[in-house]
Order: C-alpha cells, then structure tokens, then sequence
DNA sequence: TCTATATTTCTATAATTATCAAAATATGAA
DNA sequence: TTCATATTTTGATAATTATAGAAATATAGA
C-alpha cells in the first residue's frame, strides 16, 4: 500500500502528471528507446530546469519512470509495468470489482511488475 | 484533469486511502444503504474525530464519497462511479492501453460518472 | 586542455497539508 | 426544555512539498 501511495503521490500533482502523460505518449517497449530528454520535457511544460528536475527525481522515486543517459542528455521514460501494479491495486481494492477489469497485464518485457 | 488530479491526491494519503478501501468493502448498490458512520470509522482507524473529519472532507471534495445523515450519525458512502470515471481516464491517459482495459462500467445506477 | 551544453544538487523561501484540542452545531431521548 | 451523543468547524502548530536562482557535476567537441 506504501507503494500506492507513493505512486498516487507522485501522479498527484499538475506538472507530473504532464510528464508522466508525456512520457507516455513518447514510449517505445523496446529498451534503451522510447522516452524524453529532460530538457525536452522542461520545454515543452515550460518549467524551470532545477524544478523539472525535482518532480523527475519525485517520479523515478515512485518507480515511474525510469533514465538512461545519451551523450549529454538524460533520457526520461515510463515505467508502464509499475504503473499496470498500481491500476491492478486500484481496480482490485479499490473498486470492487464494480469498476472495471484488468486484463492481466500480458507479460510483455516492459510489464514484469 | 483537474478532476483527476483532485482524486488522486486524495487518495494519495494513507488514512484517506485506508478509509476509501473501508468504505469500498462496506459499499452496497443500493441508494440510501452501505457505508459506515462517521464514528465507526474513526474508530476502526484510530484516528481523532476532527482529524477524520479533515479527511472526509478532502475526499467529500474530490467526490470519491457521499453522506447522508441517519439519526445522530453520518453515514459516508464510496462513490464508485467517480472511482471509475478516475480510472477510465488513468488506463486510457496514463497506460498508453498496455496495462489493461476497462471493461465498460457496466450501466448499474451507481456507475454512472 | 578549455569551452559550451545538459542536468542535478544546494539553499532559501513560499505554499500547502496534517494534526488535534477546544468550541460549536445538530439530533434524539428523557 | 435539558442532557448526552455524533460530528464538524475553528484555530494554532508542525510537517511536508513546490519553486527557482546559483553553484556543482558530467559529457562532448574543438
């Protein structure tokens, strides 16, 4: 539950669930592609660098997102299979079964949870 | 969004989510039956009266919850068809469709967001 | 090496959130 | 009415979170 938690907290907030919404849009499951540089997404929300780098740190401590780094850039991206645990918590705990279903995440690479 | 972002953050607190997953066990379809008092909750949780309050009424605001008064009490009640309305758009909006699928919230009276 | 670029960490400050005692409000029963 | 019960509001305080300038770190290229 601490991990719903701290999920929920990080995704609670304006500019992260930008991020993270851009993050997923941008995403590949194939490693080492897919994602966004930092400055990329810093511009694109229009936020200060020392600020997007806070609510990174806030999101990769959720388990959220994930980096690599290329060349001088830090590359930012979803942790889908980490978000699927979440929802599957959410859905099951939280909803009754009255909600919805998850189609259990089918074991692609990126969704080993 | 803002909607969601409501919800999230009030789920995104340990006794707010404690008291949610309380009242999602205790929920019933039915208009005018489930839920718990007040102090039952309270009581359950180990949380002070005016502390309870607070939170009920962080989750009153993000409509996850509803009341009714019974008596001397105050009965709070899941609102599950918010619940589902904030999952709908976290699968759709935050899943890329690779988490799982909802499967329509079926047309019960308290489903609909 | 030196320089420019990309990002993070440090630091201070502002803003928001959580807690709970005490007082206020609403209801039902005697 | 008056009293006891159930809950909320007020108000004060503590704790956490968000923002961003300035300095520090890491990389690539000249």
């Amino acid at each position: 539950m601490k991990l719903t938690i701290d999920a929920l907290s990080a995704l609670a907030q304006e500019t992260r669930l930008a991020i993270f919404r851009a993050l997923v849009r941008a995403h590949s499951p194939d490693e080492g592609r897919g994602g966004l540089a930092a400055g990329e997404i810093a511009e694109r929300l229009g936020v200060a660098p020392a600020t997007l780098s806070f609510h990174l740190k806030e999101l990769a401590h959720a388990g959220l997102v994930v980096s690599r780094r290329e060349g001088r850039s830090i590359i930012y991206k979803a942790d889908l299979g980490r978000m699927s645990a979440v929802m599957g918590f959410l859905l099951e705990d939280c909803c009754n079964g009255a909600c919805g279903t998850v189609a259990a995440c089918a074991p692609q690479e990126e969704c080993v949870s």
